[in-house]
Formats: C-alpha cells, structure tokens, sequence
DNA sequence: CAGACTTTGTATATTGGTTAAACAAAGTTT
DNA sequence: AAACTTTGTTTAACCAATATACAAAGTCTG
C-alpha cells in the first residue's frame, strides 16, 4: 500500500525497527539498539519506554559495563502473548502453543483420515480449544492463530483449492475467525514452512530462499528479499506441477510428466514398482538396514528431485535451498544424487554460491512458521525502501 | 536497504509520491494531486514549489474549471533532462535517446557481427557519443545511460556471462561510466524488457508480469509488486536453461532438455530439420504465403512454448505474460498452439485470471526499458511498505 | 446581473517526533 | 583520587505536515 509521510509514520518505522531490533538481538541495551540502528539514543529511550508500557520489552537489570556505566538490559517480552500454529496435514493434524518468539509452549497431534470439511474443522477447532485453554496468563493473551494448509490460500484466507483434501473454496480464515474471536492467518504449507525455516531454522537472515516441502506431493515457498512472496492471486509456488517430461504420464492437475509424479510420496502408488513398503518412515528403516529395492528408488527419487531443482534454482536464483516436509526423513539417502544431478545440470554461475540443505525442523517447519505469521501480524512491521 | 525515519524521510516520501503522481499523471493540477495522494493542500503546495525550482515540473497556465477556480496545469517536464537507452544483441546494437518521459527523440541501429570486447565497445561508445551530440539543450542534460545485454549482469553491472556473444566478467558500468561520466545501469535484456512493458507497453500497471524474451534464446524478466526481481546475485530469469525433457538433447550450459533448444531461434540449427530459411523474419515471409514447413515448425515451437510457459506460470502465478524478442514477430502463427497448450495443461485455477500477449514494443521493449531504468536512477524513488 | 456557492491555491499557527548538546549517573583506568 | 568511558535522560531547537482561515478566481441561480 502506497502510504505518505508525516510525523505519526516517523514514530510507526522507527519504533518498529526498535521493536524488531531488540526481537532479533535481546538482551541488549539501549545505547546498543541507537548504535545498531542509527537512532538517537534519546528517541531510542522514549520508544523504549512506550514499549516497555506495552509489555512488549522488559527491562531486565543492569548488564556487565565495559568501562564505563553498566548498561540496562532489555528484552523482548516473549511471555507477552501468545499464538497457535497448526498444521493441516494430509494423514494427520499438528499443533502447537507458541509464545512471541517462537518458544514452543505446546504440542499436539491427532490423525486424520476423513476429510470432509466438518469433520477435519471440528477437529482443528478441538484442537486450537485445547491449546488455547491450556494458555499461560499474559497481558495480550491469544494474539492470533496461524494455519498451514496443503494447497492453494488465496489472501482472504480462503483455500481456493487443496487436491489432496479435496477442498475447494473453503473460507478457513473466516471460519476460524468467528469460532475464535481472534486474527488467523491461513497459508500454503510450503509459505509457512519457508517462513518457519527463515525466523527458526536453517535459513535464518536469507534473503532469497526457495522452500521446497517434499511429502505427498512437492509444494515450495518463496522467500524474495526476505520476504514471502505469493502471486497473483496468492497462491504461487506450486513448482510439483512444473512438467519436467514434456511427454511424461499425464497428472491429475492436466499437465503432463508433472515434477512430483517422479520426486514425491505418489512415486510409490506405482503398482508394478518394486518396493517393500509404501511410506517414507517405513522405507527410511529398510534403508537403514540396505534393502535394496529401497535404496534404489530413493537414488531415483533423488535425481528427480535434482532435475526439479535446477529448473528452480535455473529460474528463481535462491541463495539457499531448504528441503523439508515428510520426505525430509530420507535426507541420508537422497542428498547425494540431488546434489550430483544439480551439479551435473546448474548454470557455472549457479553453483559458486547455491547451497542445498535438509531442514532441521523438519515437518514442524510449518506449523512453526504459521504460528509466527500470526505473531507478526500482531507486532505490525513498517518498512521504507530506497 | 532499512532505513530510520525523520523528517528528512518524510519529505523525501512525500516529495517522490508527488514527483511520480505528476509523471504519471500530467497534466494534473496541484488540487488533483492532493486529493490522489492525501496529501494536504498545503505540503503539495510547497513540494510543486520546490519541483519547478528544480525544474522537474512546470506550470502551464489555467486549465479549465469544474465549477470554481480554474487549476493551474502541471506538467512533468520530460525536457529536464535526457538519456541513452542502448540494447545489445547478438546480431545488431539499437540504441534510442529518450527524455525523462520515455520519449523517443532519436534512434539509431547497427549491425554487429563481431563480438570482440574491444570492437563492441567501440561500437557502443560511438554510438551513445553520436546520440549524445545530438540531444537537446536541457536543465540537467544527459542524466544517465541504460543498457541491455543479453547475459547474467549482477548489481555492480558487470555481465557475468553472456554465453552467445562469448563474454565473462566484463565490467561494462564501470567502463562507459568511466567513459561518459554518468551513471549507468545495465540490466539482462530480458528485465530490461520487462520494465519496458511495464511502463510504456502492454503491461502498464500490472503488479505480477513475466516477461519473456524469446529470441536466439529464451530469458525471461520478472516483475513482482510492481518492481524488478533479481536473484541472489542479480541475474534470476534463466528460465531457457529449464529442462522441459529430462532425458532431453544436452545443452551448452549443462543441463539436458532445455526449453531453449525447442522453443526459440536455436532450433532452427538444427540440420536435419527441412525448413525455407532460418531466420525468423524469412520464416515469417514463408508462413504468409502458406509454406508448409514453416508453418509446422511454427506450430511445433508454438507448443513448446507452451509447455515451458506452464511451468513458470505454474510455479510463478503472473497475472499477465509478455512474449517480446525477435521471435514475436510470428506472433499469429505461435499464438494458437501456444495458448492451447496452455489452456491444456495449467491448473484450473490459474486460467481464470492469466493472459498471454505478445509485445507491441517488440525488440525495442529492451531499449526503452533500459532508458527507463536510468531514468529512474536519476528521479529516485522512496515508498513505504506496511 | 448580483449574490451565493465552488474550487483552487496560499498563509499562519500548531503539533509532534527526531535530534544535538548538555547533563547526570555509574562505572573503569591510571 | 582524578580522569576518562559508557549509559541513559533532560532540554531546547528544528522542521515537515497539518488544520484552519483566507484570498483568488471562477460558475451557478433566481
């Protein structure tokens, strides 16, 4: 939104790079946050203190000095509020109770196997309910709530379409919205994943990252100058249906030799495929063990990933790639033909500075990053650009 | 870059909101603005002064009046200034000397068949020299000089690589800034292009365009929210080195399958392929008086644009795309098996919104597009982001 | 056609946030 | 013990936007 200036948009920025300053960076002292963000100390102070009227920052007694007046220590107020992120799965429901920076609180997980609307929101309402109520006191309490979903989220918090759930239209935000009486962000998985793998994870200060969510199917969010990045419509990054066989086997999605026909979970619904197991976690262990039908397709399924990744990395430039979502448990087994393909393939420029890992948070990426979209939804974050 | 707020900020805000509103706008008067930008009466009062000082904008009588005082006209002065706008291609160099408002006031061609460092440069140099001796007498004469090259460029404007006139790390900003004294952006041909479309072609106002060049090979420029995206090190877009076919024909850059190599200018080498000519102007001679071959080898290119184009748009999500280069001259025989191949393949949901048009620029988009980049260089241009 | 109303643009006093500079507080170093 | 450092606050000044009043120049209406 194109916004003009005045005095009450001076104090909105600078008191959000305050904010944000000691969020990233506490503890730290006042006279640390003006150096660090080019403020006067004296404007520091007041904003400061506002903040601190907020209990949004503390003061925490004095620091060490060194050499001169001991500085008083600031932090941000985690235990201000709180949020719920959760996770809508295909085969299952994850939740968590997060505090404002990201301290997991509570967790939960049910299965799901019907997933019809009722049933699958009666559930995640269940869910939130019992989180919510197991809350600690705080001055804002619950400040949002924050979902990742398997499919297309428009920017109303609509899921425009989930084929794996077989949702079409669905209004989450607004339904959740109503139930709950607070802010809820809705968000495609793979966004919430990027998100939780920039603040939490392996990507922190990235500025251009590509997320890719390997599970059922491949979905991936896009980080463009540290910021996520939808669509038009909000809904970019279904890169599992990129074709990567102009000629291949036709997919449900209309197009043909579709990525995640060769790189996801639906590689093994292939009735002639030889495999002593059908899940990810089930084949990890005959991996592990060196059976080898298993072995073999995670080689295959490692260079189908690679061939998929440098179409992205060929097209999006990332500085850093994160692998995640279920199929990031295989990691020992499909690192080195992703990266040998990737090698094989990228553009020299490419290479000199790409760096492919595996997510640690793993398939909690997401429901961690949603829960932190909720938080700064409530924090608020104003910018300038030059 | 993060910026701090103060009232120095806030006047530059507001001095570049009024600046662009009267660019974009003219004639408009100062109660217009106001009422546009929210700005008070009085703020665009004393920033208009300050523009005429500075010669930006100038006031051009009453105008006529809608029930009380009449306003008084203002213009952006498009004659505060002039710039070269100069496009390198692979066969030819075509440069322009526009004002401040993209307008063309002088265009000159020449052909290139040598792509020596040395002898391109003396070209380029000559050139902008010539263009440059014939540019009006202006307020602030020759503010800058953009160029387009078709080849990676990182945001210190040295082309990286630029596989088909064989250069690597040539320093080309800091040589003809070097040269003429100015400041000179240089840009990959295929965002150059893009910024052209964006504001002086088809795709005026769109927040999500992709840009695809398609000539001797295939780049493609990105825009998102309004403004350029470049990748990690500045040169995203490479999207003609994304495999369409993973066991395709290999490729010089390395990977297999290219879409480049079936859906621009190089399939025409190949040898076996039975064609009347192998440039696309002749081509486009043959396919009007109905040249069987020509026409197939159109319709074949046409679908394998079309393949590579689902891809990006299914990971992209554009609002609107923009087939500009040399090739879109045979716009009305790629059209169709183009746009079928799309509409066969996307995802539901995309096709409601997308459009696919060819440029009206053509291969002058890049030009203007680079002349607007130094434009922009010497406005300036600071906004807000909630 | 005269008076009322509209629209445009400027002048004036007020507001409010940042800032530099002085200052106070609390430490370390020599 | 005196000098220096570092931290944080107080004070006065500054300056851009703003609301308000006002001036200028038109149209509309009975």
């Amino acid at each position: 939104m194109k916004v003009t200036g005045d005095q009450a948009l001076v104090k909105k920025i600078n008191k959000s790079i305050v904010l944000h300053t000691i969020r990233k960076h506490s503890p730290i002292s006042r006279a640390k946050v003006s150096e660090m963000t080019g403020l006067n100390k004296a404007t520091v102070s007041n904003l400061v203190a506002e903040l601190c009227n907020e209990q949004l920052v503390t003061e925490a007694g004095p620091g060490i000095s060194s050499g001169g007046r001991k500085p008083l220590i600031l932090h941000f107020n985690s235990m201000a509020g709180s949020v719920v992120g959760i996770e809508l799965g295909v085969k299952q429901i994850t939740a968590v109770l997060c505090d404002l920076g990201g301290g997991i609180l509570e967790e939960i997980h049910r299965p799901l196997d019907n997933h019809q609307l009722p049933h699958v929101l009666g559930e995640m309402k269940g869910m939130i309910a019992s989180l919510i109520a197991t809350a600690p006191n705080t001055p804002y309490g619950i400040v949002g709530i924050g979902a990742g979903v398997p499919g297309m989220v428009d920017e109303n918090g609509v899921v425009l379409f989930a084929p794996n759930l077989g949702w079409e239209m669905v209004e989450l935000r607004a339904l959740l919205e109503k139930e709950f009486g607070v802010p809820v962000t809705v968000d495609n998985e793979a966004n919430a994943g990027a998100q939780g793998e920039l603040n939490f994870g392996v990507a922190r200060d990235i500025r251009h990252l590509l997320y890719i969510s390997a599970g059922a199917g491949i979905g991936s969010g896009i980080i463009i100058g540290g910021e996520l990045y939808k669509g038009a419509r909000g809904y970019a990054g279904e890169t599992g249906h990129m074709s990567i066989e102009a000629d291949g086997q036709p997919c449900s999605c209309g197009n043909r030799g579709c990525w995640e026909l060769y790189a996801s979970e639906k590689t093994y619904d292939q009735p002639d495929l030889h495999l002593p197991a059908r899940t990810t976690p089930e084949l990890v262990r005959y991996a592990e063990i060196g059976q080898e039908d298993a072995l073999r397709h995670f080689n295959v399924m490692g260079e189908a990933l690679g061939i998929g990744l440098t179409n992205v990395i060929n097209s999006f430039n990332p500085e850093l790639i994160v692998i995640g979502g279920t199929l990031s448990v295989a990691r020992d087994w499909l690192i080195e033909p992703l990266q040998r393909v990737v090698a094989e393939r990228t553009l020299p420029y490419h290479k000199q500075q790409l760096q492919i890992i595996f997510s640690e948070l793993g398939s909690r990426g997401a429901m961690i990053g949603a829960a932190f979209a909720a938080v700064m939804h409530f924090l608020g974050d104003t910018r300038v650009t030059l």
